[in-house]
DNA sequence: TTAAGGCTTCCAGCTACAGGAAGGTCAAGC
DNA sequence: GCTTGACCTTCCTGTAGCTGGAAGCCTTAA
């Protein structure tokens, strides 16, 4: 299977297929025009980046994820251990996206929105207090 | 005022302040020596910036914003416009944090989390369905 | 005089790719 | 046999927003 086909198989774009392979994520073989050919294995671990990926593990935890996943032998408080970390940090990503959510709102809501330059959020932005 | 001080007085690393001026947002004078001496107003921009990004603003966003604080004559629904956007941008990532973490959160619940290897996580990373 | 600290420029690296150029390969149609 | 177009290759550059570090000048105090 060429690159091509194996970038519809796993919904990666084959310049991420290409960039996996550079950082050593995957080892497809070479026909003898130079092509790459990806096994079912290959493939597997496509869909498995792709899918580990997009649930916002980084490049290095889908390493890991990977070894995890080829290890007959893993225990699954390994890989219970990375997704609670993970859901920690996205925690945290959410606390900080509300928390500015509500000044920008707060900003928001207090200004005017007409043709008048008096602005509460360009004052907030440069440091004025608002009485 | 040198870099260092300008650097406390604002929250920013001087990598920062000398990376903004790289980019034209700040544009400081020069002492005899070749130090970069910066005025009030120059400070006042720099803590605009500080506060702006920490708001979660692009820096194209605050060289757009940065212009309408010193557009005596912006309308305030220019600035307020730019906030709700940011707002609808920063509602668009909780909502995908928020999926990303049922997700996870799911999965972590269903994964015994012990020395065995069975792993409804990693079964779901390889696209193995759960019945 | 020397040492410490602050300043300068320049270059490399970070994440996770995307875009594009220049060129080889393959299958189909004429 | 030749062309055309789709596919493949490598290599280089760029993205955002800095950060770290090297090599070297400037300033101030002991």
């Amino acid at each position: 299977m060429n690159i091509g086909e194996a970038s519809q198989a796993s919904q990666l774009p084959t310049k991420t297929i290409r960039y996996y392979e550079e950082i050593k994520l995957i080892k497809p073989i070479r026909a003898e025009n130079g092509y790459r050919t990806y096994s079912e294995t290959d493939l597997h671990r496509l869909r498995f980046l792709q899918r580990s990926r997009s649930l916002g593990f980084s490049i290095e935890e889908c390493r890991l994820l990977l070894s995890l996943y080829e290890d007959e032998d893993r225990a699954s408080a390994d890989v219970k251990r990375l997704a609670l970390d993970k859901i920690g940090e996205i925690d945290r990503k959410l606390a900080e996206l509300e928390s500015l959510k509500a000044t920008l709102s707060a900003l928001a809501t207090d200004c005017h929105g007409d043709d008048r330059p008096a602005c509460p959020i360009i004052d907030d932005l440069a440091g004025r207090t608002s009485d």
